[in-house]
This record gives structure tokens, C-alpha cells and sequence, in this order.
DNA sequence: GCGACAG
DNA sequence: ATCTTGTCGC
């Protein structure tokens, strides 16, 4: 399985290679051009806009729900989901070999192709740069992202205690990373925090899938954001697969 | 041997 | 991830 995520990392491209605005992803309502004389063109621009799926399972038993929400300019376009039989245990560095087929068989439902996909797992900060983010992308060839709330491997540049929302920092890779030391293989991003108060969010840890550089995906969850600490394409996908699971609980 | 370790 | 009540703060 790690000769496979090396083959898999190998096969990666840690640089920008989609064809879409990454600022055209944006969610925020007031974002989406309300100038007076961007009315006219604002049904052309959304229909234009990028697809982006979240992707987020829920547990049940042996089961796994698979679900996938996909929005295009702040807006669901399509939802599905997927329930299948877990095989492998979770294990730190292999995750995408416990949850790869849940997901796989929820995205094979889709009717529509996504052009960004975004995961509930580590891409690029990953011991051998193939987590879960990375090996969908490359299964899919399809531009990916990976978001986390604990990092798994790699050094944030700065303490990442109480910053304010907007704020990063970048993620590089250390011993445990099989790359060059200092090599930037995500970022810490803080998409929400209180105004004032004793204590603190945590940062979100966001890192490349497939076909995207670091940076980028900063930004890109940046513009996913709206208020939560998740970006919309993920909370979506993980209040759909809890509604899914307590209907089939 | 010891510690660390996405979901 | 999941099991779960109350509780503190905006």
C-alpha cells in the first residue's frame, strides 16, 4: 500500500492546472457582483461558473455513507450519496484505502463532473504526499483538496494559537514528510474565530490533492468559506450524510 | 524501545 | 469517526 502511494504521489501535480477562476468559486452572497450593471450578466457568469463537490462520510456500524454535495456559485446543483461495507480499519497514513471505495461508488452516481473536488482528508501533508485528497484526485484526474481540522504530519512555519480569521501560515514538510525538509505542503488556514474571548478556534489544515498548488488551495478555501469553520462544499456533504445515516439508523 | 498518528 | 448533557459566550 506505500509503494502504491508513492506511485500515487509520483503521479500527482502539485501545481495549478484547472480551468476555472479559482476567485469564481466563491460562496459569499455578497460576493456574487451586485453592482448595478453586472445584473444583466450575472445569470450568464453563474451558469459559467465552476462545479465544486464536497465529499464527507458518516459511519454506521460496518457501513459507510458516502455523501456528495456539489454547488455552483453558492448554489446546490446535485446530491448523492452512497452506503457501503467497510473492510479496512482505520490506520494513520492509509485512509484512503478504508474510505477510497465509499467514496468512489458515491461519486460514480454523479450525473454531472465536478471541477474541484473537496475532501475530508489530508492531500499533500501526507507521510508519502498521497493521503486521501491526492489518491482521489489522481483516480479521478479530477483538480482536488484536502481539509482537515488535525494536521497529521509537517510543521506549521508559525504558531497557529488564536489568529484572527483569514489568517495562514504555511505547512512544511519535516522528517516524517517524504520530501525535501521546508518543501510547502499545505497551509493553516483560520476560517473562523470568536471576536473576543477567553479561548479559541483551531485552524483548519488544507493541503493539495490533485493538479493544485498550495497556495491556491488556501484560497480556494478561503472563497468556500461562508461564517463556519468548514468550507460550504464540505459542511454541506456532512450534515447530508448525518441526515442520510439517521434515516437509515 | 518510545512517541505520533487525517477519519 | 462515534458515543453524548450541559454549559459558557456572542
Amino acid at each position: 500500500m506505500e509503494s502504491l502511494q508513492r506511485e500515487i504521489a509520483d503521479t500527482a501535480v502539485f501545481e495549478d492546472r484547472f480551468g476555472f477562476d479559482p476567485t469564481a468559486v466563491d460562496i459569499s452572497s455578497d460576493s456574487t457582483q451586485q453592482s448595478l450593471g453586472a445584473a444583466a450578466s450575472d445569470t450568464e457568469a453563474t451558469a459559467d461558473a465552476p462545479l465544486v463537490a464536497g465529499v464527507d462520510q458518516a459511519f454506521l456500524d460496518h457501513r459507510a455513507i458516502s455523501a456528495v454535495v456539489v454547488l455552483q456559485a453558492g448554489e446546490v446543483v446535485e446530491r448523492t450519496y452512497a452506503v457501503t461495507e467497510l473492510s479496512i480499519p482505520y490506520i494513520p497514513g492509509l485512509l484512503a484505502f478504508r474510505e477510497g471505495g465509499p467514496i468512489v461508488a458515491a461519486l460514480e452516481t454523479l450525473d454531472c463532473e465536478p471541477d474541484l473536488l473537496c475532501f475530508d482528508g489530508s492531500g499533500r501533508i501526507h507521510y508519502r504526499q498521497a493521503g486521501l485528497a491526492t489518491h482521489l484526485g489522481v483516480v479521478f484526474d479530477t483538480p482536488s483538496i484536502g481539509i482537515v481540522k488535525n494536521l497529521l504530519c509537517g510543521t506549521p512555519r508559525e504558531s497557529v494559537d488564536g489568529r484572527p480569521v483569514g489568517w495562514r501560515t504555511p505547512i512544511e514538510a519535516d522528517d516524517a514528510v517524504d520530501c525535501a525538509d521546508g518543501t510547502v505542503i499545505g497551509y493553516a488556514y483560520q476560517s473562523r474565530q470568536y471576536e473576543s474571548s477567553n479561548r479559541h478556534i483551531n485552524p483548519l489544515y488544507v493541503s493539495p490533492g490533485h493538479r493544485v498548488v498550495a497556495e491556491t488551495t488556501a484560497d480556494l478555501v478561503s472563497a468556500l468559506c461562508d461564517g463556519y469553520k468548514l468550507p460550504e462544499p464540505t459542511r454541506l456533504a456532512d450534515s447530508y450524510a448525518d441526515e442520510i445515516k439517521s434515516d437509515l439508523s
